[in-house]
RNA sequence: GGAGGGGUAGCAAAGCCUGGUCAAAUGCGCAGGACUUAGGAUCCUGUCCCGAAGGGGUUCGUGGGUUCAAAUCCCACCCCCUCCACCA
């Protein structure tokens, strides 16, 4: 049995299962089970993380299948957004990164690569991939439904939901910032920016410093009013280009660079270029402390960031002390450090003091960044105002005030900024914020429709339970969902057809459109109007009704609501709760969906998957070496569905052996017959075990436990074989077989299969022409036998006393073993310890009560002791003298060939002579005395 | 800043909700042995410390508390990870 094989198997029983069409259900009878699974961005070949998802659904698919539903499990792609046009864009510049993620984690050819400029070119190319792994890794999806988010059908949909939407005021217009490239006069997102960093956008102030003489405004942009106070000067850069600016009737002076990114966001207007050197020296009006401060030049001070003026606060800003220790003399000697705040640990001039102590003399030093963050965040914590009018005040709270009363007396305003800028986009040019003013959302801040959705939540199972309270806080935080970009794949927005509806707001109810999509693929999309989905989901009559529509109508009706939803536990906060949201919206309560699963992700050998570790590992590679079932296993049920699981060889290479071994046993085992089963203790022994486990795995199941189920049909079922193997001269396991090869059927459907045909007709379970297609197996209650068990872990507790013993008496083949099973009196003494647990205090009172223990006096305390000590062996304890020599007399033949002596004698601690009285006293109920006679 | 998850033996990872059967499953690693031409294959044994009679001692981030009993419950602290929206 090698890999060659496994792939064989999994690609025999593919075909099969196609050619016999057992996945593409139709509305019957029969109750059914409808989930569905997120649709994945065709922008990348699938690696075994997007697999746990599909497969942990397909688990589901397949697990109600067999125990009778009719299931549909569909799939489409969801082409919609941006990146892919980033990326063959990419493809199309050459661009080398781009190339060798695709030549290198990819495994594409260099010609293939070259093809692949055409952004619909490169989507179909990825989702035939994608495709082709989910076929070859077994998933039981029913192709004939899938789509494609961008073709015409489907975005007659995506309108007609955003027109319900409206009709319910659900939907509104604002103006929105977004980060932003003006060269390419798009909005940006990470897949667009150089080094793939993601925007982050902040508000910030700009303060205006009047400078009276020449009636103009500096603008300076801050984090940290909180300073205002200490502000000593404000910087200006000769070596950068300045222009006069006017802004709601004000003028003001800023970086050009700076004023053209603003632009953006601000109404301004750019009037004429400025010599700034002539403003050198001149003194601007502090608008919080009304103090007179002097303008100088500073060469960190950047054209890009800010308006290009900057406030200089040396006692709290690193490059302010330094920029200022630069200055001539005079102008030196114009400043007056002051402190506006002071911490615990840094004082009340951290940038003097660290400045100094780092001996940091260049505007330009790396470290001056380091410092400045350092102080920043301690300051913004723990900050206490050293300043007049702020004494005492948290610099936190400082902050927001004078804030506040700048921007009343409209002394400055607030914009925004990238806050892990400079960030530049792929053809490097720099972005900025921009504000756009005919940005439509999905308005989920609505108090009714937030409370429905509530309570559509409250009757959905939700898998891992503890993600419940998530959904309810993510629901209570949404607010406004910008629904619109300018650009990309996706659906026209119906009112306003400029702009196309983005990624996360066209996905949120396509589970419906699944019902239907195998009948309307075939229409003029044109006939999609919004008549017909009103009559096929809401059944609102129409008198141009169609006889197709019924057909669907009847999908719609059989299909929905949907039972479970598929995704990766990150979408808790955007897509899944939209997904509820929009169902409420649009749909009666009957309809609503019944439940979510979501999972935590794979990491690849205990660290996380990404391009720049180069660690990913693509589907089809993995499926190819190992067989499409342990990949199944590694990537569903090595840790429960909350923990992220670990994809590490070694554990798929554990997992291939005992594959193995089970096939070993099959081979060995699968002609016998139901007469060859004896009725030996280890046959019933084995076969208790494995009906008990029956059982339990179908909890599991339903439960979604899978790692439970893992542990139990794969590793304890294989340590429970060995055993049985071990101890049993003429091992029965042909109806073990037939019940395993249903049990992993949902998680290695292919391997059941495979047993399934190899062991032909069946005795035990029911006869089908697949595994996939028969009934979960049921356990046989009566082979359940808690007695054995029980008394099986006892003699295993006994042998492993025994060969300890052994071991230290240095007597290999003794002649004889002599058993001494503790007196009775000692059971009582477990009885009143157990009866007195509460108050252990009393045992030894009531103990030296009992007049019959009179005669033990002498051991009866070492005795209890010893109970007591180790009370948590003894808490269920209910053997009684008897019982255990009986025990022991049933399992002598046993002991024997485990102490490799010639003969057991088993007494009682009552009975025994002078010679052994002493060891006798040792017995314990459970824990017999023994003796090596050499 | 907000929200969530987590810290268990050399490593990985169960157990925690529902306290006692926990010196703590399982896998890997390591050591010794068996088989073998050989072994990276398989099997057995061991793997916190001490111990020539099944025992004793000390452990589950740190420090307290509750309890007859704490890895498990409560409180405080320290550390690590993830997410925070217009992006699929």
């Amino acid at each position: 049995m090698n890999e060659f094989n496994l792939v064989q198997i999994d690609k025999k029983w593919q075909k099969r299962w196609q050619e016999a069409k057992i996945f593409e259900p139709k509305p019957e009878k029969k109750e059914k089970f409808y989930l569905t699974a997120a649709y994945p961005y065709p922008n990348s070949p699938q690696h075994i993380g997007h697999a746990r998802t599909y497969t942990i659904a397909d688990i589901v698919a397949r697990f109600n299948k067999m125990i009778g539903k009719n299931v549909l499990f569909p799939m489409a792609f969801h082409v919609t957004g941006t990146p892919i046009f980033a990326m063959a864009k990419r493809i199309e510049d050459n661009d080398p990164e781009m190339i060798e993620i695709f030549e290198k984690i990819y495994g594409i050819e260099k010609s293939k690569i070259k093809q692949l400029t055409d952004p619909k070119k490169l989507v179909l190319y990825f989702s035939d991939e994608i495709e082709k792994g989910m076929k070859r890794i077994g998933y039981s999806i029913d192709w004939t439904r899938k789509f494609y988010t961008f073709d015409g059908h489907y975005t007659k949909f995506i309108e007609w939901q955003f027109i319900k939407l409206n009709k319910q005021g659900l939907l509104e217009k604002a103006s929105h910032p977004v980060p932003w490239c003006i060269a390419e006069n798009q909005a940006i997102g990470a897949h667009d920016t150089k080094g793939d960093v993601d925007p982050e956008i902040e508000q910030v102030i700009l303060v205006f410093f009047y400078e009276e003489e020449s009636g103009v405004y500096f603008p300076t942009a801050t984090y940290r009013p909180d300073t205002l106070p200490a502000t000593t000067n404000i910087w200006i850069n000769p070596q950068i280009e300045y222009v006069l600016v006017e802004y709601e009737n004000k003028k003001m002076i800023m970086a050009k660079k700076a004023a053209e990114l603003l632009a953006e966001q601000l109404e301004l207007k750019i009037l004429q270029k400025v010599d700034a050197l002539k403003y050198i020296g001149k003194k601007v009006l502090n608008p919080l402390t009304k103090e007179k401060i002097p303008i100088f030049r500073a060469k960190f001070v950047k054209e890009e960031v800010g308006s290009g003026v900057v406030m200089s606060v040396p006692a709290h800003a690193p490059y302010d002390y330094v920029a200022l220790k630069n200055l001539k003399e005079e102008e030196f000697k114009q400043v007056k450090i002051v402190s506006a705040l002071k911490t615990e640990e840094y004082g009340s001039c951290p940038a003097v003091d660290l400045v100094e102590k780092n001996k940091i003399e260049q505007e330009d030093d790396p470290r001056l960044e380091e410092l400045t963050k350092e102080i920043y965040q301690k300051e913004a914590h723990q900050g206490i105002m050293l300043a007049k009018d702020f004494e005492g005040m948290k610099s936190s709270v400082a902050k927001e005030k004078i804030k506040e009363q700048l921007l009343k007396d409209k002394n400055g305003i607030l914009i925004y900024i990238l806050a892990n800028g400079p960030i530049y986009s792929r053809a490097g040019n720099i972005c900025t914020v921009k504000i756009v003013k005919d940005q439509w959302f999905i308005n989920y801040s609505k108090k009714d429709w937030k409370e429905k959705t509530k309570l559509a939540l409250e009757n959905m199972k939700i898998i891992p339970q503890k993600l419940r309270p998530e959904f309810e806080y993510t629901i209570d935080w949404l607010e406004k969902k910008a629904c619109t970009r300018s650009k990309g794949f996706g659906t026209k927005y119906p009112f306003d057809k400029s702009q196309v509806i983005e990624a996360l707001s066209d996905s949120t109810i396509y589970m419906a459109y699944y019902t239907i999509s195998h009948i309307v693929k075939n229409k003029d999309p044109k006939e999609l109007d919004e008549e017909f989905f009103d009559y096929v989901f809401l059944g609102i009559n129409s008198k141009n009704k169609k006889k197709w529509w019924d057909e669907c109508r009847e999908e719609f009706e059989y299909w929905y609501p949907l039972d479970s939803r598929h995704s990766a536990i990150d979408l808790v906060h955007n897509h899944l709760t939209f997904f509820i949201f929009n169902h409420v919206a649009i749909w009666p309560k009957k309809y609503w969906p019944k439940q979510i699963v979501a999972n935590a992700l794979v990491t690849m050998e205990g660290k996380k998957m990404s391009k720049s570790f180069g660690n990913i590992l693509p589907l089809i590679k993995a499926l190819d070496k190992y067989g499409a079932d342990l990949v199944r296993l590694a990537v569903s049920s090595t840790a429960e569905i909350d923990a992220s699981s670990d994809f590490s060889e070694s554990i798929v290479e554990g997992a291939k052996t005992r594959l193995i071994f089970f096939y070993e046993i099959l081979e060995k085992y699968r002609g016998q017959k139901p007469k060859d089963k004896k009725e030996d203790l280890a046959t019933k022994l084995f076969y208790s075990k494995l009906h008990r486990k029956i059982e339990e795995c179908y909890l599991h199941y339903q439960n979604l436990e899978l790692k439970q189920i893992a542990q139990k049909i794969f590793y304890e079922m294989y340590n429970d074989i060995e055993k049985y193997l071990k101890t049993c001269p003429s091992p029965y396991l042909r109806e073990f077989l037939e019940y395993w090869s249903l049990l992993i059927c949902p998680i290695m459907p292919h391997t059941a299969e495979e047993f399934f045909e190899k062991l032909g007709e069946k005795y035990y379970i029911e006869n089908s022409e697949f595994a996939t297609t028969s009934t979960y197996p049921k356990a046989d209650k009566k082979q359940i036998n808690a007695e054995l068990e029980k008394k099986e872990e006892y003699f295993q507790n006994l042998i492993e006393d025994i060969q300890q013993i052994k071991k230290l008496s240095k007597i290999e083949n003794p002649k004889k073993v002599i058993v001494i099973v503790a007196g009775n009196y000692k059971y009582k003494i477990i009885k009143i310890v157990q009866e007195n647990i509460q108050e252990q205090k009393k045992v030894f009172e009531k103990i030296l009560k009992e007049k019959e223990f009179e005669k033990y006096k002498s051991n009866l305390f070492v005795v209890t002791n010893k109970i007591m000590k180790n009370i948590s062996q003894y808490i269920n304890f209910d053997l009684n003298q008897n019982k255990e020599i009986e025990y022991l007399k049933e399992l002598k033949e046993q002991l024997k060939t485990a102490c490799l002596a010639e003969m057991i004698e088993i007494i009682k601690e009552e009975e025994v002579g002078v010679e052994f009285a002493k060891k006798a006293i040792n017995s314990l109920p459970a824990k017999p005395a023994i003796i090596f006679v050499g």
